[in-house]
Order: C-alpha cells, then sequence, then structure tokens
DNA sequence: GATACCTGTATACAAAAGGATACTTAATTT
DNA sequence: AAATTAAGTATCCTTTTGTATACAGGTATC
C-alpha cells in the first residue's frame, strides 16, 4: 500500500467509526424509524418500540438532536406537549437504514441454516 | 396504520436491530475493512487498526467468523500462522459500508459548522 | 540452553450502555 | 383540593464493551 492509499484507508475506518457513534447501538435507528413512520410523541414512540424504557428513549433522543437527525418542539398547551419529527437531514440517513433492512431480514435466514 | 402496515414496521425495526448486532460496535466494520484491504495475519491487523487490543481483536474475529463474514485458516508451518480472509459473503455488506463511509465523512463537516 | 516469534489466552479492572421502576412537575379539569 | 396527563428524571442495578498487561506454547534460531 502506498502512502495515500495507507491515508484513505484510515480515513475510512475513522468514517465508519464516526458512522457508528452516530446511529449505533440497539435503539437509534428503531428510534428514527419510528418517528418517521408517524409517531411524534414521547410515550407513542416509547410505545412503538418492544422493550425500550424511558430512561434509554430519554438519551437517545437528546443524542439524535445533538446529531440534528430529529427536531424537538414544545407545544406550550396544556399539558405541555412534546413532539419529535424527522427532518430533511434524516433522510441522509435513508442508503444506509434500507439495506440494513434488507441485510438483516437476508442474514437471518442464513444463519438459521447453520 | 393497518394491521400488516404495523407488521412490516415492526420486522423493519427487528431487522436493522439485527444487523446491528452483527456489524454493530466500533471495531467490526473497521476489522472487515482491514482484511479486506490485505491484512491478513492477527498481528497485522492489530496494527492497522489504532487503538484495538488483542483481547477484543480475538473476540470479535470470533464474532465474524460466527457469523460466516470471515474466513479464518490454520497454516501449519513452524510458527504456527492463522491468516484471516473475506469470503464471497463479505461482499454482501458492501451496500452498508460504502454509505457509511460517506455518510461518517460527510456528517463531521456538518456538526463541525453546528 | 536461552531467546525470539506468533497468535492468541488469562486475569483484573474501568467505563459505557442498557434495564426496572418509582417519582416529579405544572397547569388544567373536576 | 384532588385527579389527570405528558414527558421525562432519579435511583439503583446488571450486562456489555473496552483497557492494560502478563504470559503460554511450540518451534526455530543464535
Amino acid at each position: 500500500m502506498t502512502a495515500e492509499e495507507e491515508k484513505a484507508f484510515q480515513d475510512n475506518i475513522k468514517a465508519v467509526q464516526d458512522t457508528m457513534y452516530v446511529i449505533g447501538g440497539k435503539w437509534k435507528l428503531a428510534i428514527i424509524l419510528s418517528i418517521y413512520k408517524g409517531n411524534r410523541r414521547f410515550n407513542d414512540i416509547a410505545n412503538s418500540i418492544p422493550k425500550i424504557t424511558n430512561r434509554v428513549l430519554s438519551k437517545e433522543l437528546k443524542h439524535l438532536e445533538d446529531n440534528l437527525l430529529i427536531k424537538r418542539t414544545i407545544i406550550t398547551e396544556y399539558p405541555i406537549k412534546i413532539e419529535y419529527a424527522v427532518v430533511d437531514y434524516t433522510f441522509s440517513l435513508h442508503d444506509i437504514i434500507k439495506p440494513m433492512e434488507t441485510w438483516g431480514k437476508q442474514h437471518k435466514e442464513k444463519i438459521k441454516n447453520k
């Protein structure tokens, strides 16, 4: 490997690791999918994702908001409501999420027949 | 959402979570990239990925082998060598890894200008 | 015989992620 | 005044992931 190739390779490793940091873990993509499908309120999102807890959902929502992947809006009615929404930038994840859905389904079959 | 839509949605959540289980975490994709780029030996892989430790590399290699994503070959020379290699199935991850490289680089810029 | 090489394993520990469950806050309705 | 509701927080705990470092085992080389 030339020096430039080596650098490009290291950049690629770093880039996938960065991506993993932002959308990795058990819940983040599931949360984005849930909001995308129409769940906008905290409890609706919580109920749509099996086994997630309030604490974890709260933390993950903050992380996603910090990374500009969702928008949090306070509605000052009574009782106060919060709405979460996807934004234009969220759709940039489409090329990652879609293949992951496909791959996950296919891989389960593959491993079953091992 | 109709019942079928609801089921498809739950299946998708599960599929991305399954994929995350197989290739998620800080190291797995980096290891696959490293082997793909030509590193076949344990120490070569270790040295090509900044900050990874032996213990973690060993565990992750086993996980990837269990999931049919790499092949481990014992070469009975002296000293005994082990070679890791990608297989045809590994390339099925291309549609996931490539977008993650692209997205990671782009996202870093996006966040920097926040 | 001592030393070096390679691919890990062993041990002990620290940090991060995830889980369970009760509770808070604040205004509005009853 | 009590009850209701939404969106979390607080507290405590368990599991997973990651770190540090030493060393084993078997042959080959010095």
